[in-house]
DNA sequence: CTGCGAACCGCAAACGTTTGCGCAATCCTT
DNA sequence: AAGGATTGCGCAAACGTTTGCGGTTCGCAG
């Protein structure tokens, strides 16, 4: 069984294919009469639109691409969640398309994205990718590009992010405030601008007005290595860190395997803090303290910065979504 | 800027549309030297061929649709991960669309998938889908429709899907290996076949050998209504259970932050094992002890499984991907 | 009766490919 | 040298839409 199509409808009610087709999209050319008979027949036939022909004839696909290095994670997924619901709405479909992290992954996905002439792209790209060759093809065939959280530094672009110093300053805040006085914080890769910025705001917050606190700082590049650094502080009972503040929330699964080794419990026995999409961190009771860096909040903000760079084109811009403490109780 | 099209690189080089054509899929027809000269113009002038136009004339898009219920989900992402991978190792993207578990979602997003002309579909559905009328549409253009997870009961349809029986049992077997005396064991909506399946296993491989053993059950419908029941059944200080059996990862979350609330931490104080998709017990320490659901095996089933139905129409089948005891720590 | 503007509708081209068929030129056979 | 086979390429139709332009049939005013 084949689609039926326009061709069908107007050879059995005897008129001609463009008449169907004004027909089907109200066109008023054509008379009630003759439209109401062809929404008849199509709504028998079944008949929907063949979106190839459509996006062939027309130049635009109603698709949107998303690139991630990888599905498989919270915050992207609640971004490409909400993405996906603002288009349904405005009648857009999505593709998308993991790079694993591996540039060379990545602009395979870019071609196919062109090959399937999106209307537009999100893209988070790799810490690795140097080339910007792919996405600018995209962008001299007129398709917009947004890029988020992690994007191409020193680059006139398109982007959303979040608010990664705020982020780390406002971590660095809370930890004053409660009068913390032994710090232990745990970053992610210090290549990815994201852990430079976090880093540079959260140390700076928290020792330039305060002399009494003391820090530790700890590079780590997976959860496993989060838990064993963990471990390896709080081994040292004599001096032991009152607070441990985690960069992501792959960080804060291993501290928290470490405490829950340790059999320590937030926040009487030592304080937690992270910077999180929030899923994680409700896992834990009491739950932790975290300042919120939503996906969801993010894809919306990308969507809608989307649909204005289709209407016109617009002027690169670097917005940046704010965020705020959510208090758990462990800290 | 437009895209180069096989014409532009036909009439720069003074040969037709087809020979051009013919040259770039290495045509025998062709030439050596013709077939060089268009591959290096192909190449210079970055030449991507139109998919709506080849998915118009070919009849053959390319594209995958998946349907869930949320994205947000570690158990579909890893499926969908899995579904992407092996796709585009076979030229394929894949089109994601969630329902919401919302039928009327689910509709529209058939629509969709159909308008695409997708050249087959990965559909979980959602608990309320009764009518089938959407999947029966793809199914009679010829659009293979795999069912994974939550499968429409009681049809003839390809389906993978987890070993949930031999899950609830392999769980039981479990605790009755260890001795257990009291458990407790927390189930989802009664509703759902996947829930009936492994609380039928659970609850007859436990009692049905063993008089000594007592088995109480509770359904939630969320987290934080498992972990309510979970404090509940805690409370009872004189007559505890000894073990927490956790149908799924959302079911386990609620009952670990009941434990953590309680201060108890398996396996001493209390035994806990899951049926899970191995993400969530190992957020623990211990690690909790699942019976494994695994995500991306049941995408990879599920996308051999699609192979084969392109090439050759197969009879409805279910196939059920086994599962093993990943032993943690908890029981 | 002529002319004119609506109201409706069809023709045909175009979007960018793929592919069956035909045709000319070249090659090999005996 | 003559016949057939092979090589290399182009023509044109087709996939299913959309849309500019034109054409016909009215009604109605002048």
């Amino acid at each position: 069984m084949t689609n039926p199509t326009l061709k069908k409808i107007a050879e059995t009610l005897g008129i001609s294919v463009s008449t169907v087709s004004r027909a089907l999209k109200k066109h008023p050319d054509i008379s009630a009469a003759t439209r109401q008979k062809v929404l008849d027949l199509a709504q028998i036939l079944d008949y929907e639109p063949n979106a190839s022909a459509v996006q062939l004839r027309t130049r635009n696909s109603k698709l949107f691409g998303i690139l991630v290095p990888s599905i498989s994670n919270y915050f992207y997924e609640s971004f490409i969640a909400a993405i996906e619901e603002d288009g349904r709405k405005n009648g857009y479909s999505i593709i998308i398309l993991q790079s694993g992290n591996d540039p060379e992954i990545e602009q395979e996905n870019l071609k196919l994205f062109r090959q399937n002439r999106i209307s537009g792209l999100f893209a988070c790209i790799t810490p690795q990718t140097k080339d910007l060759a792919g996405f600018d093809k995209l962008r001299e065939l007129e398709t917009p590009v947004i890029f988020f959280d992690k994007i191409p530094p020193g680059q006139q672009v398109q982007a959303v992010c979040l608010a990664d110093s705020a982020a780390g300053e406002m971590a660095a805040e809370a930890i004053l405030h409660k009068k913390k006085k032994k710090v232990l914080a745990l970053f992610g890769d210090r290549q990815l601008l994201i852990t430079q910025k976090r880093m540079q705001a959260f140390t700076q917050t928290l020792t330039e007005n305060n002399h009494t606190i003391t820090l530790q700082t700890v590079h780590t590049c997976s959860s496993e290595e989060a838990r064993v650094q963990t471990n390896r502080f709080l081994a040292d009972k004599t001096n032991r860190p009152d607070t441990i503040f985690c960069m992501s929330d792959e960080i804060l699964i291993g501290a928290m395997k470490a405490l829950q080794e340790n059999n320590l419990r937030p926040p009487t026995s030592i304080a937690v803090i992270a910077i999180s999409n929030g899923f994680i961190p409700k896992l834990f009771y009491p739950e932790i303290t975290y300042v919120e860096t939503s996906g969801k909040q993010l894809g919306e903000l990308a969507f809608a910065r989307m649909l204005q760079c289709m209407e016109r084109p617009l002027p690169p811009e670097e917005i940046i979504l704010g965020s705020r403490l959510v208090e758990g109780g462990s800290l």
